[in-house]
DNA sequence: CACATACTGCGACAGTTGTAGCAGTGAGCC
DNA sequence: GGCTCACTGCTACAACTGTCGCAGTATGTG
């Protein structure tokens, strides 16, 4: 699944308003949650709601006379996509081109360093303890 | 500068063209570079390199009745533009949070993981010590 | 009930991207 | 000198993106 810059915009909201309330959220709720940043028109993001419904990135119910919005497809799945399509386009297709890369730009934040430390932790750790749900 | 997936194709393809030799490439030279993945016509080629010369992104000198192109800006620019724009759409903006994802999706390659090692480990040493070219 | 609101369905339109085609011109070859 | 071929300049066009507007329809309120 791949989203465009404002289908990513608008995802974004539509994820983190769902981790609020019952998994899903109206299109007012999406709206608000972006207008001060973007300033789209309420009706803007109602379209890219209906394009998300079409490529099958959310899933749109009826409640009253309002629609309510669920995703479906998870945020996790849609950063894999973008990431490895980065990859493709612009890193050779291999994550160690894009550490590289990283490495050599500019520097990384206390917390990202932090992050970056217990990643390696994690990967250099024999992988057993780790407790996973049955899928994936 | 922000480059699509074409323009990520030819100028891939142009910086790997440019690197053996004098720095420039005819589009035939381009074209020959990627019709085996792309299959596409030369003119498409030509198409994308005068949109990217637009762009400045392209250089484009005419040597005798032939074209001759030289890239304006690095792969590395391009790929920090990328990875920037990566960041701001599905990241939060933070390298912290696209690591993260990094560490629990597909498991790395010992050597990611070796490049990931050190690159915490620089991140996190006093960055004194370490000597550097005058241009980076 | 009559209104002011808020929501919905649907259409639109310019700009970007992907992907060529055509017609004219310079250049090498017989 | 005429042919052929490669190259160039220019045009095209459908699909996708970004960004609404309009015209109905349900809803809450005095």
């Amino acid at each position: 699944m791949r989203l465009n810059d404002s289908e990513w915009t608008v995802m974004n909201a539509l994820w983190a308003a769902c981790d609020l309330s019952e998994g899903e959220a109206t299109a007012r709720e999406v709206h608000d949650r972006i207008v001060d940043e973007t300033e789209w028109a309420y009706n803007t993001v109602r379209s890219l709601l209906a394009r998300l419904q079409e490529k099958r990135a959310v899933a749109e119910r009826k409640d009253g006379n309002q629609c309510v919005y669920r995703p479906l497809i998870s945020r996790e799945d849609a950063q894999q996509s973008a990431v490895r399509s980065l990859l493709e386009r612009a890193f050779d297709g291999t994550v160690g081109s894009l550490l590289l890369h990283l490495s050599r730009s500019e520097p990384l934040s206390k917390r990202d360093r932090d992050r970056l430390q217990s990643l390696v932790d994690e990967a250099s750790a024999p992988k057993k303890p780790r407790a996973k749900g049955p899928r994936r």
